[in-house]
DNA sequence: GCCAACGTTGGC
DNA sequence: GCCAACGTTGGC
């Protein structure tokens, strides 16, 4: 079981939206790095999903349902890959990106490190610490 | 609106 | 292969 990030901007595709969809293709990525991380997905692991530029709070918990295959949305003729998702639940309270930066088990998160990265990797004990977070 | 970080492009 | 220029992302 991988844990991993995806962001997005909520006016572009929110949480709420995602969640009256059920299902969703998270393609258009363009990144290398984050398509390498989207091809590593396997069905069932959990994505963190995060609004940026408003909002800044990890918002709700997601799974793989699909793993990777091209992104019908590329017209680069490069291979960028897409998955699907489904959401699993929300977070009893979101966690703010200021609450990240101030707790020190999650300083290295690339959330931090990294801002621009739209798929990261999640470290386990990063994943948990979120959790308690969120339930505190 | 500004700017730092970082990826991409293109000239050499 | 190097590097300057440029574009994009995203926090503030």
């Amino acid at each position: 079981m991988n844990y991993w990030l995806v962001k997005s901007e909520p006016y572009k595709y929110s949480w709420e939206q995602f969640v009256k969809d059920k299902v969703t293709r998270w393609d258009g990525v363009r990144n290398y790095t984050a398509r390498n991380y989207l091809k590593q997905m396997l069905i069932g692991d959990s994505l963190f999903f995060y609004h940026s530029n408003e909002g800044k709070h990890i918002v709700g918990i997601a799974r793989v349902s699909k793993e990777w295959y091209l992104d019908p949305t590329a017209t680069d003729g490069k291979e960028w890959v897409a998955i699907d998702i489904v959401p699993c639940k929300p977070l009893k309270r979101p966690v703010s990106l200021s609450l990240i930066k101030n707790t020190p088990l999650l300083k290295d998160m690339d959330l931090l490190k990294q801002s621009r990265l739209s798929v990261q990797r999640i470290t386990p004990v990063a994943w948990n610490c979120i959790i308690k977070l969120s339930e505190e």
